[in-house]
DNA sequence: GAAAACTATTTTACTAGTAAAATACATTGT
DNA sequence: ACAATGTATTTTACTAGTAAAATAGTTTTC
């Protein structure tokens, strides 16, 4: 598939499920093909020497965490705010002191400079405040005002009612399980990444691999 | 900065883990908490009122997907691409045929723009290139150039691996049971989210929810 | 057969995020 | 004490992504 002027290729956009879906074990299971069994078989094709089984997991928890992003952007947009200010407010709300645009960084695993950015956009809609520390006067700490208090405190039970319905699609004993597996991933991760912890603010650079 | 009181709280930054993790049923299991059990600990201090629990699920996703996302550009940054035309790539060589913009917005759950974008610049470097499909004048067709292809060929291998070894803190039986869970919740993401397929493009402005 | 409606792609104008530099303050070593 | 080093935050300059408008081609309808 390379050269060729004015070609008039572009034929089955896909091999849609049902035709060459992964191996599904159990017979009487009548499970349906999502867009990650499409693409791995697509793989298979192409590539048969390529065992794409990682694809299974992580493309999943790759396009789930897509879907949700823009699913509940939908939800955010109704009240007013951004994302990257929903979790701001949210981080703030659920610290036990004030914490510092570094602490909500760390948290929220985004630069300082959006940090400041969100700050400032925060600000000045009146839903947080910074204050300068007196005892060090490089560090402020972030506070809600009155109205982002009760904006956030309003927010947080129909985001966490829409996961809940997500989720209800499996069982308690299948959430459990899920949970389980993905605090094991999770913090694989967080060691991963710690441990090419060196340079300032939060570069990337390190291979962090093979 | 600009305004303010000049106050000194910024107390203790997270209750972690350790002192009021989840709920770890058993009691021989030494269960690491990650940043999630953090949050969620967090939570229950301010507003024990508010059941978390999706947060287990969907925040560990939302955060495996970023940290995978910032090391896994890592690993391009070594062979000089970025995630989204590293996507592009492996998405025009998986295709049976040649896709087109549009399809590749489709499975790549981006909007037409970018994809126009991406491929620009995949064009200026040399490692694809779009045909004018001749039967209809307004689609085009984006084909691998040499270059683009043993680039992509390359690159993947690496990206599997990393993957792979990321995945193998899980058992294989583990890694069964977490890919069949995400299937079914990617597919009620994919349900939902065709639900309020109405307008152009892709705007996304229902709510979706609730 | 040509206006109206539709479709694929690109352009425009804008937003959010980042790395690196700049700023401002604090701490350390001598 | 004070220069050197370190740290927290912000600013700057830039990149990637998007919605909506613009462009260009196609199909429908009458």
């Amino acid at each position: 598939m390379e050269p060729l002027t004015h070609q008039t290729d572009r034929e089955a956009e896909a091999e849609l499920p049902g035709a060459d879906s992964p191996d599904l074990g159990h017979p009487g299971r009548p499970r349906h093909a999502d867009a990650v069994d499409a693409i791995r078989s697509e793989w298979s094709d192409v590539r048969p020497d390529l065992d794409t089984d990682p694809i299974g997991t992580f493309g999943r928890v790759l396009r789930i965490a897509r879907h949700l992003a823009l699913l509940s952007d939908d939800l955010l947009a109704g009240i007013g705010i951004s994302r990257g200010e929903f979790d701001v407010l949210s981080a703030v709300r659920r610290a036990s002191g004030a914490p510092t645009p570094s602490d909500l960084a760390r948290t929220l695993l985004a630069s300082n400079a959006s940090i400041t950015k969100r700050l400032v956009q925060l600000e000045r809609a009146g839903l947080a405040e910074r204050r300068r520390d007196s005892r060090d006067g490089r560090v402020s700490t972030v506070w809600l005002t009155d109205a982002g208090l009760s904006l956030i405190d309003d927010a947080m039970p129909p985001q966490l009612e829409f996961d809940r319905r997500l989720g209800s699609v499996l069982s308690p004993a299948q959430n459990a399980e899920l949970e389980a597996s993905l605090r094991i991933l999770l913090l694989e991760c967080e060691r991963l990444r710690g441990e090419r912890e060196n340079s300032t603010d939060q570069a990337v650079q390190l291979p962090a691999t093979t």
